[in-house]
DNA sequence: GCCGATTTGTCCGTATGTATC
DNA sequence: CGATACATACGGACAAATCGG
């Protein structure tokens, strides 16, 4: 039930693509009988093309056609370039997870946490800590300091859930765009209380801006991830250098 | 110059955002006066729009206008999003860097390789191993697999170099999309050897696989970071907000 | 609550340019 | 060279969301 017809010829062919409809390094029927398929101008295909493209399924060479570059991949635990909550990571990868809020508190912003997310000195924020569990080994520590003015009602029963759910189903607000840094750095003695390490002497830190479809600040966090469970995986494109190319 | 016009249009306005002519959190003007300004369709216009949101620049906001959340962040060592080669990356971030080859080979795709890569068994590569320093510390270890049939004529003086201004200079062949992977290893005997881990027992790896603009796969890297200098930085959307090849 | 003005979202048809074969 | 296929651009139409009166 995709409201825009570009959204549902975008699933058709996705799906297509990843049954190897249309296999890995094959060309699709040219965009003129795809738009007689799909009953589409052509406008509206290629919008879903792009899509097909930016997200490393397809690659369209001008003159010639639009090849496929999809293969089947394993299951990653965590995917780049789309918004997914922790409860969606594990039911996607179908695994056994556990969440234990270890902190739940009403606060307001203070200079460091200020400069570090860009919320507003003093203003009004949930602080929560969790830990997360995959398969009863202790791999995930989340920091999330979420707007008490956007995202009012939230207790600790909720975070051991999901807040996301909560913010979408509950509060009826969208989440628009993530603006992510990951970086590594040394465990901390509360790393090593908190996580199993396993021998590792550094955590995988993920830090999250996270923006509504108003483009307001509602949420930001520090994920600290045990690095022999973490992955990321990304499609990226190139375009012109971002600085002239030195030679 | 941009041979497109709505790449013109794109870089005005990334422009006006970066130097805050059009600040934080506020609304740009509405899409009918950018079109009079730039004296374009409203799709051309849209399309860099589009472009600008993707990259995490603007949040548009349907009855309302386009909000700009873009902030001037510190400078960063690798960025996502784009593919983006050692030398621009240093270049970007005006640090002083130094390659050296401590392998330069050419040999034939393995099972192992082939199956970690795609490239098929017995395939002719180029098989390179390079080491990276800034600032006078081994901070990266590329290992990279070419295609011989796709770059053809690579010696361990351009490797020594940049071998992407190779191929695009050079062989004119136009780099296209790249899917990348990161996750964190412990680090080998080799790792230990050739880098300066600092007290790291790990090192972050991001693996490639480049295809050209024809769709076909003609690279594979491992490369394998010193923990404390790595960042990356992304911008996710969730659900979608638009992207139209209108033009 | 309704209505109309404004603004973004979707879709269409057409024309022209450019690369490949 | 011509035919095919993707790339860019324009202009128009209507839908959906927001906001103010």
């Amino acid at each position: 039930m995709p409201k825009a017809k570009f959204e549902g010829i975008y699933r058709s062919l996705r799906q297509k693509i990843e049954a190897q409809d249309y296999p890995y390094q094959s060309l699709l029927p040219a965009e003129n009988e795809l738009t007689c398929e799909y009953g589409c101008a052509r406008n509206t295909l290629r919008r879903a093309l792009a899509e097909l493209t930016d997200q490393g399924y397809l690659q369209p060479i001008q003159g010639k056609g639009v090849r496929v570059i999809y293969r089947p991949a394993g299951k990653t635990a965590f995917l780049m370039g789309v918004i997914e909550s922790f409860q969606e990571t594990i039911a996607r990868n179908e695994l056994h997870a556990v969440t234990k809020v270890v902190r739940f508190a009403a606060i307001e912003t203070n200079e460091r946490l200020a400069s570090q997310s860009g919320f507003l000195v003093g203003e009004p924020l949930w602080a929560i800590e969790r830990v997360r569990y995959l398969d009863g080994k202790a791999l995930i520590r989340d920091v999330n300091y979420f707007s008490q003015a956007m995202v009012p009602g939230l207790t600790a029963g909720v975070a051991a859930h999901s807040v996301y759910e909560y913010i979408e189903k509950t509060l009826h607000v969208r989440i628009a765009t993530t603006k992510r840094k990951v970086t590594v750095e040394r465990a901390t003695t509360r790393d090593e209380e908190l996580l199993d390490l396993d021998g590792y002497g550094s955590v995988v830190v993920v830090s999250n801006l996270t923006f509504n479809a108003d483009g307001l600040l509602f949420e930001y966090t520090q994920s600290r991830h045990q690095p022999a469970f973490f992955c990321f995986e990304d499609t990226a494109t190139r375009r012109r250098p971002a600085v002239p190319p030195n030679d």
